[in-house]
DNA sequence: TGTTAATATTTAACATGTTATATAAATCGC
DNA sequence: GCGATTTATATAACATGTTAAATATTAACA
């Protein structure tokens, strides 16, 4: 119960890190896969405290960065919370529609929009951050403090070792 | 041209580790953002390769697990490849209609499904696989083969000890 | 000045994530 | 055997991810 079965397990090439010529890589061995599976059992903690407040994950990082600067350009929104202008252009258009942010326009360049975070808006951050906090501290205990700081760092390196030259496939 | 703008980058409250009474921790120290934009940057890597055949990364995955195993059924598909069961449906029922995989019914069971990947899946593979296996070795090599170890390591390991309990507010 | 290229944002179309619910078939209890 | 509960899968409804295209505005430039 809860075990991948144990039927027909066929084919699982070479072990973990060996490779036959031709054969791919074992399947558990994907990157891409081991960050989806470890952001998921993160997660897991923080969604159902967001959803309490009928906030979305995406809703709530759009928040949170709102509230460190004054005001913020719609693309710079969507570079430092990591979602995309799409996604951010409709979840902007729902928390305008709750009253938690507010948008206006740059004297300057009429196609900017200036959005900030309003007082609900912060009331609301209010109310869900020290949850949050406590969570963190549970997620932190349970690893270990020094281990979640190395995987920081790693993180970061390799979103910065792979994000510069984006793809490396520029050619065509 | 990309920077996050220099203009009023006010109240980033502590730094990196600190934080005072009340204060969230800095924005840019959240667990799910740093694995997000890892993943992110792991993607870009993938993404277009895929792309160039009609596969997303979802359909990738789920062609990938099949070739673990002659038959999955699709609650174990579902977990292997980290695809929740709604998901995992629709894609199922794209693949099939391309002949990338097919389905059949199990005879002890008759609402299990059996699902298989077919020849022409197969061939599928095996035209993306090499490309893949390049990506991964470039990535390999720009961050290090030990790094790469020891994240994956780091992931596992915290996926397992928050997965465990499965988000820790059994309660109400 | 007027035309073209670049930039900021939005919209469209489709695939997936998330939650809740529906449907069907097996299992348990009697 | 029959009904209630569980299990396996599918659907529905809404939010987001991804790619492409549209819109509006600014900048560049002849």
């Amino acid at each position: 119960m809860g075990r991948p079965s144990r039927k027909a397990v066929a084919a699982e090439p070479t072990g973990v890190t060996g490779q036959s010529a031709g054969e791919m890589r074992a399947f558990r061995r994907s990157l891409p896969m081991a960050l989806l599976k470890a952001r998921e059992a993160v997660m897991a903690r923080f969604r159902p405290l967001l959803h309490e407040h009928d906030l979305t994950e995406q809703q709530w990082r759009v928040l949170r960065a709102l509230t460190t600067a004054d005001e913020f350009r719609a693309g710079e929104l969507a570079r430092v919370s990591s979602i995309s202008m799409p996604s951010l252009s409709r979840i902007l258009r729902t928390l305008e529609k709750r009253g938690l942010i507010q948008r206006g326009i740059e004297d300057k360049d009429l196609r900017a929009a200036q959005i900030s975070i309003t007082p609900s808006g912060r009331d609301m951050i209010a109310l869900i951050a020290p949850h949050s906090e406590r969570r963190y501290a549970e997620i932190t205990a349970a690893f270990g403090a020094d281990r979640l700081a190395t995987l920081y760092g790693l993180l970061d390196e390799l979103a910065d070792c792979l994000g510069g030259s984006d793809g490396g496939d520029e050619e065509e």
